[in-house]
RNA sequence: GCCGGGGUGGCGGAAUGGUAGACGCUACGGACUUAAAAUCCGUUGGGGGAAACCCCGUGUGGGUUCGAGUCCCAUCCCCGGCACCA
């Protein structure tokens, strides 16, 4: 072995080691258990840093937990159906499952470079049959169920996915990976009742508090819950009756007129004849704008009245019923009581046509504003007149239920979840079409339904309808129930079901009789620690809470909640090449746009913005270049990839520098100067354990440490203060301040050698030293720890020595630092004997020359002695 | 507008109500070297001072406290999410 650290000689050795060795495999049967999970990746192909900070911090946390003698799992696998792989079988002509197989080699080779360790017999991918015969299976057991079912209703339709999407995958009014702005269209579809579970998914979060609150606020507002009433308007001249909900019941007396979203299946019924044709055009000018032109920021109100009169049922007054497309279909009943009084929308409807506006609850004598939505006592109301809003509705709703007008109702945002899509790569939706006996599930024992091999561009090419429905290899069948001639369906289904259940079939992968044996499941769930992307704060989290409660719900699983802790990571970014640009009066000028517009930098931005906004000019090629960090990508070409660097620099030099260059919960800038200061810190590391080699070989590393004094006392607490720090900042996630604290040991490590030789404490600091650099730079920690015989068997890896115990002994010094204020400033410090007692200490701080010359003509008013640390005199 | 999170050196960032700026980066000075790189030593919030030391300083204004970056009230700004949900 070479004297210097040389990471491209060590890193391989002990990547083998570790696999060989199954060392970091996981086995049931420890009293304590760890799942530390990270999201699993679409198969992608080569990664960059950016994919690995968080496979990193999971690797941190697993090998700590197996030093610490836990039963650890650490898997990982592949979302592996899903768009990429189509679009990429276009562009390319290869089928989306080699291409897809092709990425996961790769995406292998950069995870084994970085020496993150897996338990690759666990490993998961979605799109082979051995998984998605148990996502069809837990179709299946929804259907029964009655948790999944077919409706038809106006969908979103992405037209570049050429598929539906959920409600939850539609973002700003866009498909949320195509971008492409979304149609609605009316189309049967398959659901999932994710509605049934909205009271538990939202209660449940309060069981979760190691989620960052962001997350669950997000969850929080997508659940949408409302309490209010649900009642009836009857319509004026028709058996009719207008179906509303609202959170406001108590302001029914201020209702002047009504509202139907131009969808309501009503409006075509009570349309006056003579405002037909104005109605009819509302109506098909709203089915022709988008979601994102529906709800503009500066939108002005528009409708259309219907001729139609409606009875208040409080009072008995006849109001206009108006279609307006503020009023959505697709939340509460689709049509509401407008009472402007006490509702900004509504007040600005009223006022724009000329409607009447009748206050329910009065405002304080210097309001100022339109509609009036805060509390205040009920006027114009009749029996409710007085009441403040909270006994306002308690009443009404009373009076509601006991005419049989309505109830009391809550209301819920969350929509239920549409799964299927017209898509190929994906797992085939288990159900048959009889023309006899209607839908039929596949029986259990004929799964799994197999996606059949497409070769052909043109056979996945989307078109608007399932590629599968070209296919009558695939869809001809026979109906399970009568025998006769069936049709499959032809759909796939999202692929976001596959990752919400994923963590459960880690537990034990290879099962070929159930989804997961509930003894395995219940030994390792709930994941410990789940890492990844804020990006799923409500896809793929809600998702897979819902799935954990159905499990749960059919006796398959005792957890509740599949995540005890969730941590979203900071993203990676990386100086950014934007284009060269041209400077006038101050301004900068992009000449080519596309990145410049991809990254949101206005053109024309004055160089101080730039300046503010992180970026800097630097000579290129074609003259000045603006550079800026961005999130590292495939398309910017800014990401740092995982391959050539650890050949170039080394495995422990990239987790260094990940872990440490912020806290992790922020982004991070990767730069050289941070890779630079990773290899100063771990050649340091290197250079402190070789240079002493041959003298720690000869020295014992058995100590009485009530003995210790002097410098080897001040070594042995620090030891232990770092050991402390470095095991609660893992358990933290506080990667930053652990690495920290392991340079400042090391900077003590080289300031006792420089003073004294070798000694019995000092082998056990280096030993420490080791196991605690082990979980962040496990190679050079391996290499080091190998080196020397530790009294447990030298082959042993330094993952099977068990992390140290905090001595508390240790952390109690002889001595302390005190510092003196005089009224509340710091005048003077001394060092005092741990023992030394009050009064002493008092004695003491008045014979610091600084502190006296504070105290000279003063009288002290009080002392405040805070033990072990500091003495505040106050003085007059 | 509502919800969540923040404002600390040139930069990333540390600080159970108790020494603000740990650790690192950058920059500067020095040592070693024929030289460069690497490495090592030192300085590095602002101001004053020969020095001891003093004054100021955690977005802004107030408050609580012996003592506030930390707690309370108000306010400004930044980032993220949601947003015609009745």
């Amino acid at each position: 072995m070479s004297d210097k650290y040389n990471p491209h000689e060590l890193e391989p050795k002990w990547q083998r080691y570790w696999q060989e060795t199954g060392l970091l495999k996981a086995k049931e049967g420890s009293e304590k258990k760890s799942y530390i999970l990270v999201m699993f990746p679409y198969p992608s192909g080569d990664l960059h840093m950016g994919h690995l900070k968080n496979y990193t911090m999971g690797d941190v946390l697993a090998r700590f937990r197996t030093q610490q003698g836990y039963s650890v799992l650490h898997p990982f696998g592949w979302d592996a159906f899903g768009l990429p792989a189509e679009n990429a079988a276009l562009k390319f002509g290869v089928s989306p499952a080699d291409w897809t197989f092709g990425n996961i080699a790769q995406s292998k080779e950069s995870l084994s470079l970085m020496g993150i360790q897996y338990d690759w017999s666990r490993e998961v991918t979605t799109c082979t049959p051995e998984y998605y015969k148990w996502n069809q299976w837990i179709f299946l057991k929804m259907y029964e169920k009655g948790l999944a079912y077919r409706k038809k209703s106006y969908v979103n339709w992405d037209p570049v996915e050429q598929s539906v999407l959920a409600n939850e995958q539609v973002i700003d009014g866009r498909g949320w990976r195509s971008g492409a702005l979304v149609e609605k269209r009316e189309l049967e579809q398959w659901y999932l009742k994710i509605t049934d579970y909205a009271e538990r998914l939202l209660n449940d979060l309060e069981k979760l508090p190691r989620w960052p609150e962001k997350v669950k606020a997000m969850q929080r507002a997508w659940i949408g819950k409302s309490q209010g009433a649900e009642f009836d308007f009857p319509v004026k001249g028709h058996d009719a009756k207008i179906r509303v909900f609202s959170t406001r019941p108590d302001t029914i007396f201020g209702a002047t007129f009504m509202v139907l979203a131009p969808e309501h299946p009503l409006l075509a019924e009570i349309t006056a004849p003579d405002r037909k044709a104005e109605v009819d055009a509302y109506v098909a000018a709203t089915r022709l704008k988008s979601e994102v032109d529906r709800q503009m920021e500066d939108r002005e109100k528009t409708g259309v009245f219907t001729g139609a009169y409606a009875i208040n049922p409080a009072n008995g007054k006849e109001i206009p019923i108006w279609t307006a497309d503020y009023v959505l279909y697709g939340y509460g009943t689709g049509a509401i009581m407008a009472v402007p009084g006490q509702d900004e929308r509504d007040w600005e409807f009223a006022e724009r046509f000329g409607l009447e506006i009748v206050r329910t609850v009065e405002p304080p004598a210097d309001f100022k504003g339109k509609a009036y939505t805060e509390d205040g006592p009920a006027i114009n109301s009749d029996f409710l007149n007085g009441l403040h809003v909270e006994e306002a509705k308690k009443k009404i709703i009373e009076w509601m239920e006991e005419k049989g007008i309505g109830e009391g109702k809550v209301n819920y945002r969350l929509r239920d979840w549409l799964i299927s899509r017209q898509r190929y790569w994906g797992t085939p939706v288990p159900m048959i079409h009889c023309e006899a006996c209607g839908i039929v599930p596949v029986p259990y024992e004929q799964l799994p339904v197999m996606l059949p091999t497409l070769r052909d561009v043109e056979d996945i090419r989307p078109k608007g309808k399932s590629p599968l429905a070209a296919h009558p290899e695939f869809y001809e069948t026979t109906c399970p129930q009568c025998g006769g001639k069936a049709r499959r369906d032809t759909d796939t289904l999202d692929t976001f079901m596959d990752s919400s259940w994923y963590y459960l079939r880690y537990a034990d992968p290879h099962n070929q009789n159930a989804p997961f044996d509930p003894e395995k499941a219940n030994f390792w769930m709930p994941v410990d620690q789940y890492i990844g992307g804020i990006e799923h704060a409500i896809l793929h989290l809600l998702y897979s809470r819902f799935f954990t409660k159905f499990l749960h719900d059919q006796g398959m699983v005792q957890a509740e909640e599949p995540f005890e802790g969730l941590f979203t990571q900071g993203m990676v970014m990386g100086w950014t090449d934007v284009g060269p640009v041209e400077i006038i009066d101050g301004r900068i000028y992009f000449q080519d746009d596309t990145r410049r517009a991809k990254l949101e930098i206005e053109q024309g931005i004055s160089l101080e913005d730039a300046q503010k906004s992180g970026a800097e000019l630097r000579e290129g090629p074609g003259g000045t270049h603006f550079w800026k960090p961005a999130v590292m990508s495939k398309s910017l070409g800014n990401g740092v990839m995982v391959g050539p660097f650890v050949r170039q620099q080394g495995a422990d030099i990239a987790r260094i520098t990940i872990l440490f260059a912020a806290p992790p919960e922020n982004e991070m800038v990767w730069t050289d100067e941070g890779v630079q200061g990773s290899w100063r810190y771990l050649n340091r590391v290197w250079r402190r354990v070789a240079e002493d080699r041959a003298e720690l070989e000869k020295t014992s590393d058995q100590f009485e440490s009530a003995a210790l004094s002097g410098t080897d006392k001040a070594l042995y607490q620090k030891l232990h203060q770092t050991l402390k720090k470095v095991g609660e900042d893992i358990e933290n996630l506080r990667f930053n301040t652990a690495v920290a604290a392991l340079m400042e040991l090391l900077n003590a490590l080289y300031d006792y050698r420089k003073e004294k030789a070798v000694s019995p404490v000092y082998r056990t600091a280096i030993r420490y030293y080791i196991q605690m650099l082990a979980p962040f730079a496990p190679h050079i920690a391996e290499e080091l720890w190998h080196w020397f015989d530790w009294g447990q068997g030298k082959a042993q890896s330094v993952f099977e020595a068990r992390w140290p115990e905090v001595d508390p002994e240790a952390l109690l010094a002889d001595s302390f630092e005190l510092v003196v204020q005089v009224s509340g400033k710091v005048r003077g410090k001394a060092t005092v004997p741990a023992e030394a007692s009050e009064d002493e200490i008092k004695r003491i701080a008045r014979e610091i020359p600084n502190v006296q010359a504070h105290l000279e003509g003063k009288q002290v008013v009080k002392e405040i002695y805070v033990p072990g640390k500091l003495l505040n005199i106050v003085v007059r």
